[in-house]
DNA sequence: CCCTGATTCGC
DNA sequence: GCGAATCAGG
């Protein structure tokens, strides 16, 4: 899969909404946790709550992943050179800090700013767009970008069923029932670590292969088993 | 264990 | 540019 406009239309919007990079994923297929994250990265959308960046500035340059292979101790002008020169990556953005203007003159005379840096509101409609307050004018938000609202799929989870939107690697994916039919679901028992089914329908799935002449019928298959045209 | 996002770096 | 591998916190 490749990240057209659409895929990252789509990635926009729900790292905007605030799903995770798996559910991203998920949601676009074809792509894994890993690369949402570098997509996301790399389109510049940055910032959301991690649970790996509560710590700022600690004195030390953070370890290098990897220790050079075993040469150049050099000053490897790597890609984290760059000590302060463009509008990199705003690490904590936010920090208004207005200069303090009036230095001398504390004279107590000078309501002009309430030096109220209202934090925006900004609420996310379905689709991901951004809602205004009232008085929130930004007159051009997206000219009208073609914008194309997700369909909410997940929404009416249908009892506690495993759905095929609930399977995942740990996951046992045992068809129950027959696609199709209403309550056609899946196992959701955690897996037999290494294959698809739990330990249960492993049993079923893998059959010892016994003896010829003592076979026994086969088991019911999935699906009804292998169908024969 | 599971999850999360961040980062690096070979491709 | 991409994303697996890795790191690191919850």
């Amino acid at each position: 899969m490749s990240w057209t406009d659409e895929r990252i239309d789509q990635l926009k919007s729900m790292w905007e909404k605030g799903l995770t990079a798996s559910q991203i994923a998920e949601e676009l297929g074809g792509v894994s946790r890993n690369a949402v994250i570098g997509k996301a990265h790399r389109l510049g959308l940055q910032s959301r709550p991690s649970p790996v960046k509560a710590n700022e500035a600690p004195k030390k340059a953070a370890a290098p992943r990897k220790p050079a292979p075993a040469a150049a101790p050099a000053p490897e002008t790597s890609r984290a050179a760059a000590p302060a020169a463009q509008p990199a990556a705003p690490r904590h953005a936010a920090a208004p800090a207005p200069a303090p203007a009036a230095p001398a003159a504390a004279d107590a005379a000078t309501p002009q700013q309430p030096a109220a840096p209202q934090p925006r509101i900004i609420s996310v409609g379905p689709g991901g767009f951004l809602r205004q307050g009232p008085g929130d004018q930004q007159a051009p938000i997206p000219p009208a970008p073609p914008r194309r609202l997700v369909p909410a799929k997940p929404s009416p989870e249908i009892a506690d069923k495993t759905s095929l939107l609930d399977l995942t690697e740990r996951i046992c994916k045992w068809p129950v029932g027959h696609p199709g039919e209403p309550d056609f679901h899946f196992c959701g028992e955690p897996v037999n670590p290494g294959f698809p089914y739990c330990v249960e329908h492993c049993g079923r799935a893998y059959q010892a292969q016994l003896p010829r002449g003592t076979r026994r019928p086969p088991p019911p298959l999935p699906f009804g088993g292998p169908r024969v045209r």
